[in-house]
DNA sequence: CTCCATAATGTTTGCGCAAACATTATGGAC
DNA sequence: GTCCATAATGTTTGCGCAAACATTATGGAG
């Protein structure tokens, strides 16, 4: 392997002098800091960041845990926004997969700068582990009572509000919700704000209108409309917990018949990127996902920094998008 | 930061036997063992694998680079693969994102053990660097001529062969074929597959039969059903580089009212895991991707051990998965 | 009770880097 | 030419760890 003392041989410089040129700091006389670039060039040395992180206590990686599936445009969206803010900042992700729990150790190891989770509860071990560690953390899309975390999400309960009271302006009475997986703390935020809509529109919440779904997937979309389909009366309208579940009820129902709007509206949830390229345009939630994870990214590098963000919770806004699957009964 | 020092002195014992506690090397009295454990607890110290990764010359770490979208099933099942394999020997993934070219410079710079890639060309320039850098490395889905890079991929010739060959067995004569993107080595071996079984029954491949599609997508499929729409003349099945066009394409005939199988027949290709799960069940090629990810991980990480794998290109098998949405014409 | 093999523990060293401190050039004022 | 501020470069040190080597216990054979 390469290093300073090597470079700086051959530059026939100390090698203080080439970490000088790396870092530009400090004086170098021109025609020495081109003798060593030479080097550097000729050798294909790297500055290890081992070392430097040695020194610095700082090795500028972020540590990423995925849990669940990632074949979605939400997880692609939120992946770009978190890549984007660390690039900005020459940070890299050292990430791992898997839904054990107590999976920190890999994180603390490599000494990884900052931690990011999303997508899933933090178990109290893991919020053990951290404030021990001391070590900055983000989490996106749930919540967490620790101080030492930061929050940041959406504001679902807008957005399940803005959906419900779209229907319900458009003149829909009997208003259906998939009540999304119960371990998910955004699909509980938008149940409330699906119940507050309705509520304050004076509507009734029949248990059977609450439809629930295991997970955010098109299967789970068809099984609702497979249970939809036995009964005598459909809702006149469903407020779908995530757009893949409105993609798999609108695909279900139009096999048996059924035509959005026509017989039933149907809305979604994330204004995914397919939501404009379907059969028929899905009207949706826009969530901003990519921009939760650049903040995200940004908001954790501060905590690196010693810059403590103002607010240990941020709410991003939400819009609702009208498209073609919802029209007055 | 508590280092081997810090439990050394709790312990009332030498670094070094904290070290040798770690690594469970050389003899510790068990009560002195209980002790350095006790104290490591005590403290919440963990290992720093920089330091170790000074001295080792190695970080078990993997660095990997994702270009273009990650959102389809493809991905997750590659991610999953190699995550797998990643984890079995103790290995992190160091991971970049972004289509640029010249992105090796914060693998280099972290001392990743190895490197891997996938669904992309290796440009001369990241060849050179590799081979100067003497870094593992394999390439997934793809070729490339240089020695030091090992090679895995399915049998995608086969695989467009397999597809095409079951339309001709069903009596289609007039197979169109979806040219997947152009810098996409598998869909040009797919092709080729296409091509060898059409000529091998005496087929002519007429230009109109060849659709060229811009990249993976649904959108993709809907622009081909479109371009098709305007014919006056159908052809009789379509054989799709992937899955997701085939979902598109499929969508947007029935909305023109054409149905499948009956008077157009669709294969689609990766047996991705919604083909069983829409209207009209997928008749697919079956992709080993996640096999390929766990086969590319643990080939890499052979590399890094200096263990040369036996050869350096390695093809793995596919399979023809029949399903409800091809049939006689 | 001595001896000594081996178990148990300790000391030194160097990995690549940069901070802190040390030294040597250079060139302009006089 | 002398002086000296500052530019330019060099030396030492320590970050956390483990290999290599060094030392000190321990306990069984005789």
């Amino acid at each position: 392997m390469v290093n300073q003392s090597d470079v700086a041989r051959l530059a026939n410089v100390s090698f203080i002098t080439v970490s000088r040129v790396i870092n530009n700091k400090g004086n170098v006389k021109e025609v020495t800091r081109k003798r060593v670039l030479d080097a550097i060039e000729e050798l294909g040395y790297h500055p290890s960041s081992l070392g430097r992180a040695l020194n610095s206590n700082s090795i500028n990686t972020i540590g990423m845990h995925l849990r669940g599936n990632l074949s979605n445009d939400f997880v692609h969206s939120l992946l770009t926004g978190i890549e984007a803010g660390c690039k900005q900042h020459n940070y890299s992700l050292l990430l791992h997969f898997g839904d054990e729990s107590n999976t920190l150790q890999p994180y603390f190891e490599r000494k990884v700068d900052g931690l990011i989770f999303f997508l899933t509860e933090l178990t109290t071990e893991e919020i053990r582990l951290i404030e021990k560690n001391d070590i900055p953390c983000v989490l996106l899309w749930d919540q967490c009572e620790s101080k030492v975390v930061s929050c940041l999400f959406s504001d679902d309960v807008k957005g399940g509000f803005l959906a419900t009271e779209h229907l319900i302006t458009l003149g829909h009475t009997r208003i259906a919700h998939t009540v999304g997986p119960t371990d998910n703390a955004s699909a509980r935020r938008r149940h409330q704000g699906y119940i507050t809509a309705m509520q304050s529109h004076k509507l009734t919440v029949a248990d059977d209108l609450l439809l629930p779904v295991p997970h955010f997937s098109q299967e789970a979309g068809r099984q609702v409309a497979r249970e939809l389909l036995q009964r005598h009366q459909l809702p006149s309208a469903v407020f779908c917990v995530s757009d893949l579940i409105a993609f798999g009820l609108m695909d279900a129902l139009r096999e048996a018949g059924i035509r959005v709007p026509e017989d039933i509206s149907i809305i979604g949830y994330d204004n995914s990127h397919t939501t404009a390229h379907v059969y028929c345009p899905l009207t949706s939630v826009y969530n901003p996902v990519k921009e939760i994870g650049h903040a995200g990214a940004e908001t954790l590098i501060q905590h690196i920094h010693n810059e403590p963000p103002t607010e240990s919770n941020r709410i991003f806004d939400v819009e609702l998008i009208v498209r073609k699957s919802t029209a007055s009964p």
